[in-house]
Order: C-alpha cells, then structure tokens, then sequence
DNA sequence: TCTGGAAGTTACAGACCGGTAACACCCTAG
DNA sequence: CTAGGGTGTTACCGGTCTGTAACTTCCAGA
C-alpha cells in the first residue's frame, strides 16, 4: 500500500526497488517474499525465478546499495574536479543530508545487525563495502594533504556510523544534530598539524 | 545447546537472562521464544506467566542491560572517587573493553535496527537509556573541567557508537581499532581550549 | 500467424511463530 | 497432613514464513 515504486518496469528490477526500499523501512527480519512481490505488483513465483532464495535477494539488494554509494564518489569528482578538500567537504554535507533524510540508519549496519550467522553470503558484500567506503575516504583525506589521513578518515568513519545509528535511536535531535560541526573540527584540526 | 546459563535459579531470572544472551548472539528476530526457555531450562507456559508477551520480555530485557550499564558509572566513581578526569579516561578503556569482548554491538543499537514500528514499547527504554548514557558522559566531562562538555560528550558518543557498529560489519581490525587513540586525542585537544 | 519464453495464478507443503488450555506435579507454609 | 501456588507437560490454535508444482495467460519476435 504505502510502498509504492510499482512504475512498470521488468519485474526484476521492480522486485529489487521495492526489497531495497522494504528492507530499509521495516527491517529484512520484517518483511516477507510475499509482501515484497504484492508492494512490487508481482507474485512469489516471478521472484524465485529471479533469485533463488531470500537470501539471495538481499545479497543483491546490499549489492545494488553499494553501487549507488560508489556512484557518490564520482559524483563528488565531478562536482569538484581534482579539488579532494572541497570533495571531502562534500562528504560531510552530503552525510549530514543522509542523517536527516529518516529515522533509519544505514542499511549495511542494520543488516549487519540482523542476519547474526557469521557466514551469511551478505556479511561479505558489507563488508567489502564498508572497506571500499573507508579507501575512498582515506583518498579524500590524503589527496586533500592531510598528514594522518587514516586516522582523519576512521574517526569521520566512526562519527558517521555512530551518527546514523544514534539517530536510530535518539533522534535527529541527539547528539548526531553536531555532526557537521565536529566533522569540520576535526578536518580544521588534522589539516593544522603538518602533512609530513 | 552451546546458550547455557541455566543455573539453578528461579525460573523466572533464568529467562531473562537467557534470552539477554540469545538476543544478543542471535537477534531478536532470530529468536523464538521456545528457543528461549529451551535453553533456560524451563518451558513456554511459564514464560507466559511471567511474561505478558514477547515484546514484554524484550522490554524487560533491555532494562535488565540499562539497569547494568548504569552500575558503570558507579564503578568509575567508586575507582576514582572524585577524580572526575580519571573517570573519564576509565570510560574510554571500559569502551575499548566492549569493542574487543565480542563481535556484536550494542543492544540497544540492534534492537533499535530490529523494532523498526516506531511505537513499539521498547524504543522508549532504549531513547532513555541513550539519554541516560549521555547525560553521565557529560557529566564527567563538565566535571573534569572541560570547556563544551556537550560537544565533547556527543563526539565521544557518536565515536563509541561508531566502533560499535563498526566491529560488527568491518570487524575489529577496521576503523574500531583506533577508538582509544581517538578519544584520547579528543580529551586533549579539548583540554586545550580554554574551560570557559 | 505461429511459437516460445516470460510472467501470472492457484494451491500447497512443511516448518516455525507467538500464545493458550487443561491438567499433573511438587514443595513449602500453615 | 493438607492446601495452594509455582512449575512442568502435552497438545493445540491460527497465522506466517520460505519455497515449489502445475497450469494458464500474455506478448514479442520470426
């Protein structure tokens, strides 16, 4: 009902577009195949035709997740071509956009949450994403002339997930409602002392 | 099987317990509640009569954590009673303490990922708890004579709550293991600057 | 126009879920 | 000894879950 996103398209992608949004709202443990294929205008048989478990469905839906977060670095690039300062500046803005875009956290942690069994096929795809994101973030820091830029990258890493899930659970009005300016203080700080 | 925790005790304790530890290693979703007084050693209708339902002894579960977590605080007091700066440094290693002990995170946090209805009972205890948590941190802070205490606080909030989620999707090797230096390097630079 | 594959439909299997009823048991307080 | 409350046991309810079988319908490309 209220999850839409039913636009006709190949029942694949529909399946996919509405699992990912499903998933995000209501949790994985939350949401049966049933109810994805009714929100996706479809039926349980067109689904396991697509994907061979549930399991398999949200393997695809983490994967479909990270893409879109890869494109945000190149999407910073391009907004600030060979500028890695203003590109990392562009991470906090844009982390903060996520922070109070909705009450729910970031889906990798939330799933990472859930499925607890330690070789669940997702916990790969998380964490390669979780890794992709940290060099990415070094990049933005080293190429911005940070001395320290792993450190500088890990704590805005950790500022962030906390933030996310401390909106989780306090709200946006919680701590995660400073995140822009202790990102800025931190950056204004590691940038202070020398770079090599 | 390998849930132990079933010493002799009234039935009742051994529940909760039990399923502390079980919604901890498996999640809440991941667990039913034959499982729970499976492992308890008892059976399901005597849950039930102490248990009004589920969400009951969810409920009842994560005040059982607050209720410990905030025994911590008297410890740190009780270690260095008076000596508010010291306590402060006593949290840091207790929290470095909690990233190493197991590869799950905080309660609260994945249960707040879990219950996604955002009326459901047990987002109160865990929105009060957070604030709990975070009004002691201040408190230390403000006491050890730091200028923004709140600001102090919040970072080392979200960072703990960062490395939490961290370790549970990158593991303990990833942006978590710099948690100590963080902090420490936070708690300096903010003794720095100048305390009013 | 014919045909083959993708999609929809219905029904079902088998397991598990939270929760309850009815009844037998034991152990302790009086 | 006895009464009664806490506990254990068994069986069950209705619902939901993932996953499948068998069949029909639709539609695009040759």
């Amino acid at each position: 009902m209220t999850d839409g996103v039913v636009e006709r398209s190949r029942p694949r992608d529909r399946i996919l577009e509405t699992a990912r949004d499903m998933f995000h709202k209501h949790g994985i443990k939350g949401v049966g195949v049933d109810a994805i294929t009714e929100a996706a205008g479809t039926n349980k048989m067109t689904l396991y035709r697509h994907f061979e478990s549930k399991d398999e469905l949200i393997v695809e839906c983490l994967r479909a997740t990270a893409c879109k977060a890869g494109a945000m670095w190149d999407a910073f690039e391009a907004e600030y071509p060979g500028d890695k300062l203003a590109q990392l500046h562009a991470w906090v803005r844009k982390a903060a956009d996520m922070l109070n875009a909705d009450g729910r956290g970031c889906d990798m942690a939330n799933a990472a949450a859930e499925l607890t069994e330690p070789d669940h096929p997702a916990r790969r795809v998380i964490k390669e994403l979780k890794e992709a994101q940290r060099e990415h973030l070094v990049a933005l820091c080293r190429g911005a002339g940070i001395g320290q830029a792993e450190l500088l990258a890990d704590t805005l890493s950790l500022l962030l997930e906390g933030a996310r899930v401390s909106v989780q659970t306090v709200g946006a009005e919680g701590p995660s409602a400073q995140f822009v300016r202790m990102a800025e203080g931190l950056i204004l700080s590691f940038r202070g002392s020398a770079a090599i």
